[in-house]
DNA sequence: GCCGTTTTCGGCCCGACTGTTTTCAGTCG
């Protein structure tokens, strides 16, 4: 993988250098698809390009977005270690430039003019010169803009990346909550990213219906975790709040749009995204004769009357504004396109004017094709088994009677009671002794218990040489065994690939537990040759886990997908401690639906008899 | 640089907001 993160940044930055070079922008935007498409592949585009030169371009210029160009530049990266043209382009701009872009407001037109009329060649420098007022004067750099430079450099430095979904959601849906009750309010929903599963989110998008924008907007920017109002229009504001303990006390951006009730579909698409999905619904749209814009789906006729004679793209060749401009707005709100929308109150409209299945927000993204959807994609509702938890006997906060309760509220068919193993010291894991007492006593509150199975199982450690932490004779007593890595999680690709291989190969083990052991947006966690592991567990027919704790969402959406396009099945667990553990399942959920997740290839969606045929196989 | 249901040239998504401007450029999503 570490080649395709390589090949990433050098795309993200030919693109960023060519438009601080004043470039033409299509290149620029053509090389930044690249990355995202590179983004988006599963494994190493190494072994993409095994064989000879003529299949390895045929391979990589059959992905959408990469032609002969781009492929040839990945085949000399790949030959050499290095692209001319990228070496070429660090000679002529300085690195810290390139950073001058990650700031808030800074584009590549300012990042080009700080540089190329002021000399700052990186952040530092920026900050150094803001510090020294030395920017008076300078046309396009105002007081405010200078303040507004200032801010975004104090964000920067305290907020590093992006926000987990663990506490992007929460917050999300406890400020939906409290805005819901502004008067006049009529629907509010989360959109953006957060709508579509992504493990970790830049900020928050909301959308709002209602009778009075202004009633809203004073609320929204009137909120208690409200730091600092950014923007302030008619139809959106902007916000910088901050988070509660539980979140980190982090700060991040929340932006509310307002939108008028017919427009609610086509807004909630438009802001959910993603870019790259809105892009393919808006060629759609004009292919069809149409367009597509956050108000709805239009007549492209009656949108865009008289304009065609001679624009070539310059931002000055817009119409100029005369007294029969079609457009009309009318004082306040979105422009009126003098007709009314082809498709514009719900998001199923959109897609159905538009000829296509409605595609879930979770599957809104780059290299998906909207008229592939599945008919039948994993839901929350779906899962019926929970089959990695902890009870007081490791970590867990529960007992068994009372972890079985709480999965029996959820309506759950099974649960599997699975405590650490003895080399997870800090987890107060189980040496073998422990773990047969343990196992009586499940089996014991099992025969008590209606209404829900136990089964007695455990987290067994995968020893980083792939080893077990029980031996084979104290698994084959139990009914079901998770196996994880918990510790050497930087170990080398081959190694952490013999590693889990060997646990997804062991005939005694039925689920690989987070298999990767990453934490999101902290640890990258096991890189292993993926193709060998989902072989090696579809061949012995082993569950993948998708852990569905925030923090992990391991395997990841990418991960999870390739695994089921190799034979895997998947098992979607909360890796429960608590009873509000089981509050993870959304996040799992999601996670699984951008992965295209079919019910059938989940194990925890079976029925309590399927499932156990198929964990008795293995005994 | 990439692409094709007006295909080998000539396009390339669309609108809101800010700040510094007197009509718009730059940035963002």
């Amino acid at each position: 993988m570490s080649g395709n993160r390589s090949l990433q940044r050098i795309f993200d930055q030919l693109a960023a250098g060519i438009e601080l070079l004043g470039g033409n922008s299509y290149r620029a935007s053509s090389h930044r698809r690249v990355a995202r498409v590179l983004r988006g592949l599963t494994d190493d585009v190494a072994a993409l390009v095994e064989g000879d030169r003529e299949t390895a371009v045929r391979r990589l210029t059959a992905l959408p977005g990469i032609g002969k160009g781009a492929a040839a530049r990945i085949l000399e990266f790949l030959e050499t270690g290095r692209i001319a043209e990228h070496e070429r382009l660090l000679e002529q701009v300085p690195s810290g430039v390139f950073e001058l872009l990650e700031i808030p407001g800074i584009g590549p037109k300012g990042a080009r003019s700080l540089w190329r009329d002021l000399g700052v060649d990186s952040v530092d420098a920026l900050r150094a010169l803001l510090d020294q007022d030395a920017v008076a004067g300078v046309p396009r750099l105002g007081q405010r803009t200078i303040e507004n430079l200032r801010e975004a450099l104090g964000f920067r430095a305290e907020t590093e990346g992006r926000t987990p979904i663990g506490v992007a959601l929460p917050l999300a849906l406890a400020l939906c909550e409290r805005l819901r009750g502004v008067e006049g309010v009529a629907r509010i929903a989360f959109a953006g990213s957060l709508r579509r599963g992504v493990d970790t989110v830049g900020d928050l998008d909301l959308l709002a219906t209602c009778a009075d924008p202004g009633l809203l907007r004073d609320a929204f920017l009137a909120m208690p975790e409200v730091e600092r109002v950014l923007a302030s229009g008619e139809h959106r504001c902007s916000v910088r709040v901050r988070a509660d303990a539980a979140g980190g006390g982090r700060a991040l951006q929340v932006d509310l749009r307002m939108v008028p009730a017919s427009s609610w579909g086509a807004a909630l698409l438009y802001f959910t995204g993603s870019k790259e999905h809105n892009v393919l619904l808006r060629e759609r749209a004009i292919r069809r004769g149409q367009l597509l814009n956050e108000y709805g789906l239009f007549e492209a006729a009656a949108a865009r009357p008289q304009d065609m004679g001679g624009t070539e793209g310059a931002a000055g060749d817009r119409p100029q504004d005369s007294g029969e401009a079609p457009i009309a707005a009318a004082g306040a709100g979105p422009p009126v396109r003098g007709e009314t929308p082809l498709a514009a109150a719900e998001e199923a409209d959109v897609y159905r004017a538009l000829g296509l299945p409605f595609v879930p927000p979770e599957l809104r993204e780059e290299g998906i094709d909207p008229a592939s959807v599945p008919s039948d994609l994993i839901e929350l509702g779906d899962v019926r088994a929970e089959l990695h938890a902890h009870t007081t006997a490791s970590d867990g906060k529960l007992t068994i009677r009372q972890l079985a309760e709480a999965a029996k509220a959820r309506g759950y068919h099974t649960l599997a009671i699975t405590d650490h193993s003895a080399s997870s010291v800090i987890a107060n894991g189980l040496s073998a002794e422990r773990l047969r007492r343990h196992a009586d006593a499940v089996r014991e509150e099992d025969a008590r218990i209606r209404g829900i199975r136990l089964l007695a199982g455990a987290e067994v450690d995968v020893l980083p040489d792939g080893r077990l932490d029980y031996d084979d004779d104290v698994l084959a007593e139990l009914d079901i065994v998770v196996a994880s890595p918990h510790a050497s999680l930087r170990q080398g690709r081959e190694a952490a690939t013999r590693r889990l291989v060997a646990a997804a190969s062991h005939p005694l083990v039925h689920v690989v537990g987070h298999p990767t052991g990453r934490v999101v947006g902290r640890r990258a966690g096991l890189e292993p040759d993926l193709e060998r592991l989902f072989a090696a567990a579809a061949e012995s027919a082993t569950a993948l886990e998708l852990n569905a704790n925030p923090r992990r969402l391991d395997l990841c959406d990418r991960h999870v997908r390739a695994a089921v396009a190799a034979g895997c099945v998947i098992a979607l667990d909360t890796d429960a401690h608590s009873d509000r553990s089981f509050d993870f399942l959304p996040y799992g959920v999601m996670t699984a639906r951008r992965a295209g997740l079919k019910r059938d290839a989940c194990i925890n969606t079976w029925s309590r008899a399927r499932l156990e045929r198929w964990l008795r196989r293995k005994r």
